[in-house]
DNA sequence: ATGGGTTTGTAACTTTTGTTACCCAATTCG
DNA sequence: CGAATTGGGTAACAAAAGTTACAAACCCAT
C-alpha cells in the first residue's frame, strides 16, 4: 500500500497544496464490489484514488451498462468534477473493482485550488485529457471493432489497470461490461482461446 | 449574424476578460466544408465559435469516422483545449458544417484566464461538462441503440444544432458520419419514411 | 454424497448489419 | 443534346451478434 503523501509527492504539488489536500481529504476505504456513486446521484465530493482500482460504467434507462474506464492510484475523477461544478446528477456508476482507498475531497475546495495552484490546474486538466481519451477509445472500440477484438481489448485493458494476467470474472460479468449476452461472450472467449490468446478457467480468464 | 460582443455579453464575463478576448482573439471565417483541424495536428489555438456550426468527428487509422458532436455559437472546444494543454496531437477532426465565424484564441492565454477570471473557469468547466455529456450520448447511442433509432437521433441532433428541419446531405455522407454503408442508410431511411417520421428528397431529408 | 445454485458449453435459430452487384433517375458539363 | 457523374432503389447473399433452450461441470452446504 502506497502512503498517500508519497503518491501525492510524485505529482510535484506545491507544498501548501499537499498539506491542504491531506488536511481536507477524507480517506475512505471501499471493498471490492462496493459502489461509490450510482446513476442519478449528485456527487458532492471528488474522489482522488490513493490505492486500488475503480471502475466507471455508463448505464442506460434500463439495466444495461457499458464499461467506460478505470481510475487508478493518483487519478482524479473528471466526471464527478464536472457534475459537481454544474451541480448536475451524474449519469454514470462508479464502483470499486478491488479494495480501494480513496481521498474524498469536498467540492468547495476545487474552484479554490484550481485558482490558487498551478500544479492543481495542470492535474485537473490532465485528468480531463485522459478521460476524454478513454471515452474516445471506448467510442472507437464500440464503433470500429468487432466483438472479438473488443473483448480482447477489454481483457488487455483490465490487465493493464490491475497489473495481473488473471481476470477473475464470470462470463456473465464480462457480458454486462460489454453490453452483450453471456452466450456471446462464451462463444467469443472460445475463439480467443483457440487462437491461443487466452486460457479459460472457472471464474477466471488468463491472458497469454 | 450575431455581433461577437453581444454573444460574449450573454456569458456574463468580467469586463476586463471581455476586452481581452476581443483584443486577443483572431476572427477567422470558415466556409462550409472547410477543415479547422484534422487528425494528428497539434492545435495551438482554441476555437471559440461566434456564428455557424462546427462538426467534430472521430477518425480511426483508416478512413472511417464517427460523428461526435456539434459546436455552436458560444461554444469553446474542450478537446482542443486539453490537447493544447498537454501538447498532444488531436485525434479528432473538426470541420465547418455551415459557413462559420470563429475566434481563435492562442493557447497561452488559457491558463492565465483560467487562473484570473472566475467566469472563464466556469465557462471552461461547463464546456467540459457538455462535451462529456455528448460523448456519453454518443456511446449510449452506439452501444444501446439499433441503427434505425441511431439514425433518427442523428437527424434530430442535426435539426437541433442547425435549426432546420431539412438536412441537406446525401445518403453517402450520412453513412460516413454513422460509420456504415450507403446501402444500409438508404434501407433504413426508407423504413423511417414508411413510419412517417421523415420525408426524402434528392440530397435532402426532411424531418416531420 | 446429495441436492440446489452457479457457471460454462453448445446447438439451432433469428435479427441486424454489412456487402456486392446492378439498375435507373437526376444533374452537370462539354 | 448526349455522355459522364452522382445519388438513390433494390435484391440476394454473407457475416456478426443476439436469443432460446438445454445439458454438463463445478461448488457449496447440509
Amino acid at each position: 500500500m502506497i502512503h498517500p503523501e508519497e503518491l501525492l509527492r510524485q505529482k510535484n504539488l506545491e507544498p501548501e497544496l499537499l498539506q491542504e489536500i491531506i488536511r481536507i481529504g477524507n480517506m475512505k476505504t471501499f471493498r471490492s464490489g462496493e459502489t461509490l456513486f450510482s446513476k442519478d446521484q449528485k456527487p458532492s465530493e471528488i474522489p482522488l484514488v490513493i490505492d486500488g482500482l475503480l471502475k466507471v460504467t455508463r448505464q442506460d434507462q434500463n439495466v444495461r451498462e457499458v464499461f467506460l474506464y478505470y481510475l487508478e492510484a493518483g487519478d482524479l475523477c473528471a466526471m464527478s468534477l464536472t457534475c459537481c461544478l454544474e451541480n448536475k446528477r451524474g449519469d454514470f456508476k462508479m464502483m470499486a473493482e478491488k479494495e480501494s482507498k480513496v481521498f474524498m475531497i469536498p467540492m468547495t475546495y476545487m474552484d479554490l485550488w484550481v485558482q490558487k495552484y498551478r500544479s492543481f490546474r495542470k492535474w485537473v486538466f490532465a485528468a480531463y485529457q485522459e478521460r476524454f481519451e478513454e471515452l474516445l477509445n471506448t467510442i472507437d472500440s464500440i464503433s470500429f471493432m468487432k466483438l472479438n477484438e473488443r473483448l480482447y481489448n477489454y481483457l488487455l485493458d483490465h490487465k493493464q489497470a490491475s497489473g495481473t494476467f488473471e481476470i477473475e470474472k464470470t462470463h456473465e460479468q464480462i457480458a454486462q461490461d460489454l453490453n452483450t449476452s453471456r452466450v456471446v461472450i462464451s462463444r467469443t472467449l472460445k475463439q480467443l482461446e483457440q487462437q491461443g490468446k487466452i486460457q479459460q478457467f472457472r471464474n477466471k480468464v488468463e491472458i497469454l
